[in-house]
RNA sequence: GGACCGCUAGCUCAACUGGUAGAGCAACUGACUCUUAAUCAGUAGGUUUGGGGUUCGAUUCCCCGGCGGUCCA
């Protein structure tokens, strides 16, 4: 299949085509360079009443979303990127020429109008166009008016049409693009300094997953694509970087389903002198400031929940957790004894092996789709958590915390295991359990520790999934509806032999 | 990876137990100088996701593949 822009409406193209031909022929160029316009609809929109007394004509640009001609006059809606208005032109109003090239306009098309503003006997504001400039002929039509575009997967595929027809997911992500300014800002605020770190990493590390791999020709060597940038950062702040951000696009190369894209992105940010504690009152203030910017409140609806965010967030010990859904207590069970708790509550315990495997099981299905309201689920075993500091007075336990909110997992957060000699048994630790295994084998990172052993203040460091939270607050309930290109098997199909 | 559901005109959807594929919107032609899901008259538009099979006959039944969705692992 050569034709890229293919697969959409035969005979419309064809005729659509010939339009702009026939343009061509009246010396019109279809694909103009520019357009001066001199308001939004929105602001034309806004203080209507002195619009309307002054009488002078703004320009206004837009898509052509809607049209009804009537001979020699015709109505229509034009949108841009702040909404909509309606249009009149009349023949006797614009001159000849170009009623005739606005004879040529379908829906979709993009033109730069200028006129005057009214309202309509029935009451809309209307531009009363006195001359017109077709900017940009749509060869594709556009999907139907009413119902839009509702196939999901074209809405994927297509996002541009999606956003061109759905407005709420224009609004999403709008929203999306203020929920990631807010963060940085109330980072910022509070003396955080963004940085950058490589994408590009020799060792893969800071989270469990499988990484993907790529090839670095004039170094001749495999690199991985970051599945965390959480090394990198602390190694900043070995370097007296006492608080750093960073916006991480992470691959895991793992599935994907209703809240997994392989490429999303994380916040970390890490600051020197700080706890895990302190770690929970910033989340806390975090997730209410957001939700008053971008919901107005601190009470958001996801789904069928009612969810308040506002201070202070129930804190759920993870063993206490698990105590309460299994009716034992399991801080001390091992891997078999944990295996039978698994099966005896209906659990299919599938490819575990280990301890933290069976811990990981229970909690994910036991606990997880209970946590509604938000809950700072905190210290967690140390054999799932090898980069959080040993807690101080609890045995067998890190400081760390996850915050989970309408049954996800938002964040995860610990007191930065700061010491070198346990951070390299951690890590030694984690290779011997997860070697053999059909798993990755975890590498060490060497360079890492190295880093440690110049010294790390102590550190308090959260990560928080700005897809999922970007979710939480737009009301979506797929990743896909909050990435605007979502992974998806190429269109073509695959093998075609 | 598994189960289930879906794929029909540009878009949204119909088509009974297998009998020549249909509507609305969009498009095209014409009428119409305040319409707004404009209206009125007419016209065109399909390899029914791809391949194979059963059958006199397949959108429909069977098999294999593609893509997507949902749930599960």
């Amino acid at each position: 299949m050569s034709d890229t822009g293919a697969p959409t409406g035969g005979q419309e193209r064809e005729q659509r085509k010939a339009k702009v031909a026939r343009l061509r022929e009246m010396g019109v160029v279809p694909y103009a360079y520019r357009f001066q316009r001199s308001h939004s609809t929105a602001e034309a929109a806004a203080r209507e009443a002195e619009r309307v007394a002054s009488g002078s004509p703004i320009s206004l640009a837009g898509r052509v979303m809607t049209l009804r001609g009537h001979g020699h006059t015709a109505f229509g809606h034009i949108k841009d990127g702040s909404g909509k208005l309606q249009f009149y032109i009349r023949d006797d109003e614009v001159s000849a020429r170009e009623f005739e090239i606005f004879k040529l306009v379908d829906m979709g098309d993009i033109v730069g109008i200028t006129g005057t503003i009214f309202r309509t006997k029935t009451g809309e504001l209307t531009l009363r166009v006195s001359s017109l400039e077709l900017l940009s002929k749509a060869i594709n039509p556009l999907p139907e008016k009413w119902h839009g575009l509702q196939d999901k997967e074209q809405r994927y595929r297509r996002r541009y049409v999606d956003l061109i027809v759905n407005d709420d997911v224009y609004r999403t992500f709008l929203a999306r693009s203020r929920i990631v300014e807010a963060v940085r800002r109330f980072l910022i605020e509070r003396g955080f300094v963004e940085v950058e770190t490589p994408i590009l990493q020799p060792l893969y590390g800071g989270a469990l997953a499988r990484p993907f791999v790529t090839h670095h020709n004039t170094l001749d060597v495999d690199l991985y694509l970051r599945i965390a940038d959480e090394l990198y950062l602390k190694r900043l702040i070995v370097g007296g970087m006492e608080r750093v951000f960073e916006f991480s696009k992470d691959f895991r190369n793992e599935g994907m389903d209703r809240s997994h894209n392989p490429e999303f992105t994380m916040l970390e940010c890490y600051a020197a002198f700080w706890d895990y504690t302190d770690m929970m009152g910033f989340v806390e203030e975090l997730f209410t400031s957001l939700a008053r910017e971008i919901r107005g409140g601190t009470t958001v609806r996801y789904g069928e929940h009612e969810i308040d965010l506002s201070p202070p967030w129930r804190r759920l010990k993870y063993f206490d957790a698990l105590h309460e859904a299994l009716g034992t207590d399991v801080r001390t069970a091992g891997a078999e004894e944990l295996r039978r708790a698994a099966l005896a509550h209906g659990l299919e315990p599938g490819d575990a092996e280990n301890r933290g495997d069976y811990l990981d099981l229970i909690f994910s299905e036991l606990v997880e789709p209970k946590l509604i309201q938000p809950t700072f689920v905190m210290d967690y075993p140390v054999e799932i958590s090898p980069l959080a500091k040993i807690h101080r007075s609890e045995p067998g336990v890190v400081e760390r915390f996850e915050p989970y909110i309408a049954g996800y997992e938002v964040g995860n957060a610990f007191s930065e295991l700061n010491d070198p000699a346990d951070q390299r048994e951690r890590f030694e630790a984690i290779a011997r359990a997860w070697k053999g295994g059909e798993r990755e084998t975890h590498p060490i990172d060497e360079d890492y520790v190295r880093a440690l052993e110049y010294g790390m203040p102590p550190t308090g460091g959260l990560g928080v999934g700005i897809d999922r939270l970007v979710m939480l607050l737009t009301d979506s309930p797929s990743i896909r509806d909050v990435i605007f290109f979502p992974q998806m098997r190429p269109e073509e199909g695959r093998d075609k032999e």
